[in-house]
DNA sequence: CCGTGAAATAGCGTATACATTATTATGAGG
DNA sequence: CCTCATAATAATGTATACGCTATTTCACGG
């Protein structure tokens, strides 16, 4: 009998490292969606061949980040405002879902004491107006909902997209009214999972979403910001 | 199973023959969840080399369809009824959009001929007890519903944890009572579309999948089927 | 000056080579 | 016969090689 340990991929591996590098920088918008990055630039300033490069671009293109066009390397793939809208769409269906289920599970605090850390986090910074850090929060709100919910899959796509958009919220951050209704919607979200009253924290969300949403395709719109 | 070709990649590449290929066997369920295949091995059965295989394998990775283990090959991912569940979940939040979507841009009935047509080989297929033709037109409905609700991201997630649950929806096949509800679900779906009744349709379908949910999770667990 | 086609170039897709490392096999000692 | 250390093996992860073809360059005629 075989006592074999599954084998662990290594965290460390060159795809890996490529795939976490590449990300960052289109997340930062350093790369843009007008530049054309070559694979064989890639590997030469991440310091190894193509072949880790192209796999984690492999990755980076199912995850709708970038598109890879033969002999032109790679593009971030822009947002336009019905791009938003799509990914907001999603997002709305899958995250109001996730606010449901977590409040069907009826938590304790404690378990959801990162989802509090970062409201009070995210209090804190509109009140002392640094929209950088309420963004982050934020993000780290969302995000520990999924986490907590229970469904992974559910909880990876709704990521997925959501990074999609990332450069086209930070961009539009100080385009918005400040985020004094979305405050009261995460903490309202909170105290319905709290009391565990799924429907309302499905309405809660649902709503929350779908308002930033309008918000944001407006301000695409608005601004003419079609490629962004 | 809709494999979409981005119009750019050259449709003969041999990337997209391999995830082409391993995708129908893990479809038809030649390749099952116990059985390792080497990348090696698949490379000599497909006639190339392992590169344009570990391409496509990385894109099944992302799909959820296979894990790949270092030095052990790939292995098809073993569907729980916890999965199942999962996977019903995600469907549910996001077909039920793309029906309330569909629905509320009013279409004409030339407009969804496709799911008509579907919805009418199921009646037939069920008439005539042929459960396989029925199945597959229940594929393509669901297939053209996401197609026709106009957000692409939306069908493209849809649709990929959809096949995620292939292999188990067609091992459960026969195990299910005859579908005459869902068959009735089709109808008053593609009614309250061409009624433009969007609230409708988002509940009929809301409940169309949360019941075949129910129904699946159920014959897993009674059957025992923890890895299919 | 502009359009056209041939030649040059570049970048990719794929194959192959190679080093690393987990797994299996081997063997000695108890 | 079993255990543990060590050697052999195998499969991967990554680098490199190479030919194909789209794109660009450039010469030349209109």
């Amino acid at each position: 009998m075989k006592t074999s340990t599954p084998a662990k991929t290594p965290r460390s591996s060159l795809v890996e490292r490529a795939y976490r590098a590449i990300k960052r920088r289109i997340m930062d918008n350093t790369y843009t969606p007008d530049l054309q990055v070559l694979e064989q630039e890639l590997a030469l300033q991440l310091g190894m061949s193509r072949t880790p490069v192209r796999e984690a671009l492999i990755r980076l293109e199912r995850e709708g980040l970038v598109e890879i066009v033969p002999r032109r390397g790679m593009r971030v793939i822009p947002i336009s405002p019905d791009d938003m809208r799509e990914i907001y769409e999603v997002i709305t269906c899958l995250e109001a879902r996730a606010a449901e289920r977590l409040a069907e599970r009826k938590p304790t605090r404690a378990e959801i004491q990162p989802m509090i850390d970062d409201l009070e986090t995210m209090e804190r910074a509109l009140a002392e107006n640094d929209l950088d850090s309420w963004a982050a929060a934020d993000e780290r709100f969302h995000g520990h909902l999924l986490e907590l919910c229970g469904n992974r899959r559910l909880a990876l796509m709704a990521g997925t997209v959501a990074d999609q958009a990332h450069r086209a919220r930070m961009v539009t951050l100080r385009m918005r009214p400040l985020p004094v209704r979305s405050n009261q919607d995460h903490r309202e979200l909170v105290e319905a999972v709290l009391a565990g009253d799924a429907r309302h924290a499905y309405e809660i969300h649902h709503g929350h979403r779908r308002r930033a949403m309008e918000l944001l395709t407006d301000i695409l719109r608005r601004y003419n910001l079609s490629r962004l």
